[in-house]
DNA sequence: AAGTGGTCTAGACCACATA
DNA sequence: ATGTGGTCTAGACCACTTT
């Protein structure tokens, strides 16, 4: 119909450009199923190859799933969390459960946790230095999968140093009921400011797997550095939130007025 | 030497498995050229087609870049440009250049800027509900593309409400010298407070062409909504910046309170 | 002219999902 | 049993880059 052999354009992007195009007006719906792909090779003359090609494309965006003996379908925006910076800080830490959880069951739903690697490690460079370590120097790190209703929702690595972490609950490899945050302040520490590193990039496939991330969709990393009133980092805190399903928010207010460092 | 006929994975992903670690152990450096694919197929006895896939893969993972007729190479990260926040608020705002600008030139580079469309148009629905129009309605737009040393580093959407902008110099085609938000305060305006919402995605290909993306590079979503003292909105912006060069540092202290909106 | 990646074909077999 | 997407092959022609 609409592919031309004459254009420079491939005829795999050509046909990638109808689809995405049917699929941003409206004519292809969210979970309809597509064609299948020997229906496309019937209605535009092209090999099955070509077809793939351009399915390749749009699952590449993010516009598309294709199912293995299944069929290939316009993909589902999941729903969108919001995590607001006030939400993170200490005004929210003594509530006596991890803020996730705080946060989750506020909004009707069940969190869980998966954990996956608990004890002493060496920090990976740049952890290292956030945490005022040698680089390959050991320190503790508790590393699990948050979900939501089962759903996995973030990949979260907790480093301590070991002049805080070693002998203490924080070596336990159960999850701890508190969560770490409070689990600090319990052993008498105290959270004076904290960083935030906010970046963007696409998963490791090992990453991909452990949270379920279909091909295409990108993880946004969370680095936050927390320091007590001595300037000593108690903690570096690396999530990996799945970006389709994360919006990450901050406020201010003239009237109060911003911290000014440097 | 190392693909498993009999192992379950698809002989590409094996290949490019030994790829990636490769690439991650250092074996293959950066910007170092690949071997051809008629020498991947030599080596590794899989047909060109098997290898152009696990090449694919790489360059989806935004670890390789391939160009025609000249060979595949390992990608070279680009350095990172760190987006604080306190630089974008009103305390920064009064320098008589854009923000952006004076960035840029404090870090001994060269700022630009492609003006690519202004004028009157209709708001996309999300823009129009933090504007405060009723959906559909008519603003004032201001696109561009913001470069570093010439190099696409932003693209940068700016909303404004008719009743602030039209006849204004905000609908002025060229660039502002002193960028819309001093143009706002020109007309009066007082920035009060702000509201920040980041997301990530896989880019358009529209959005790829203008930023000169590389496949497998996702892009942050800056969305920046600007109010005054009586809650009106003055200003939204849409901010698109390429996922692998931009990192966004947010800072918060115990001793100035978190603003606590709810 | 020679070599590279980009595109496309036709055909084959497989693993998975559904009926 | 049938149909789906997933993988793989061998071969062809093209456009681009370098020599």
């Amino acid at each position: 119909m609409a592919l031309d052999r004459t254009d420079d354009r491939p005829l795999s992007s050509q046909l990638a450009d109808v689809l995405r195009s049917e699929i941003h007006d409206g004519t292809r719906p969210p979970s309809s199923q597509l064609p299948t792909e020997s229906k496309f090779h019937e209605i535009y003359g092209v090999s099955r190859t070509t077809v793939r090609a351009a399915l390749q494309q749009l699952v590449n965006e993010g516009l598309v799933v294709t199912r293995k003996g299944y069929g290939s379908y316009v993909r589902e925006q999941p729903p969108i969390r919001r995590i607001s910076s006030d939400r993170r800080h200490a005004i929210h830490r003594a509530s006596g459960k991890p803020i996730f959880d705080t946060e989750v069951i506020e909004r009707g739903h069940l969190p869980s946790r998966r954990m996956l690697q608990v004890g002493e490690a060496k920090a990976p460079s740049d952890i290292a230095q956030w945490l005022q370590v040698e680089p390959g120097g050991s320190v503790i790190v508790r590393c699990r999968l948050q979900l939501i209703d089962d759903q996995p929702t973030c990949l979260s690595a907790s480093y301590f140093p070991l002049w805080l972490a070693k002998g203490t609950r924080l070596e336990q490899p159960n999850a701890l009921p508190e969560g770490p945050d409070n689990t600090i302040e319990a052993l008498g520490y105290k959270f004076a400011r904290g960083v935030e590193v906010l970046s963007a990039r696409m998963p490791a496939p090992e990453e991909a797997r452990l949270l379920r991330l279909p091909p295409g969709v990108p993880v946004v990393r969370l680095l936050d550095i927390d320091y007590d009133e001595q300037g000593r980092t108690l903690q570096v805190a690396d999530d990996l939130y799945v970006g389709d399903r994360h919006e990450f928010l901050y406020e201010w207010a003239e009237t109060q007025p911003e911290v000014v460092t440097r």
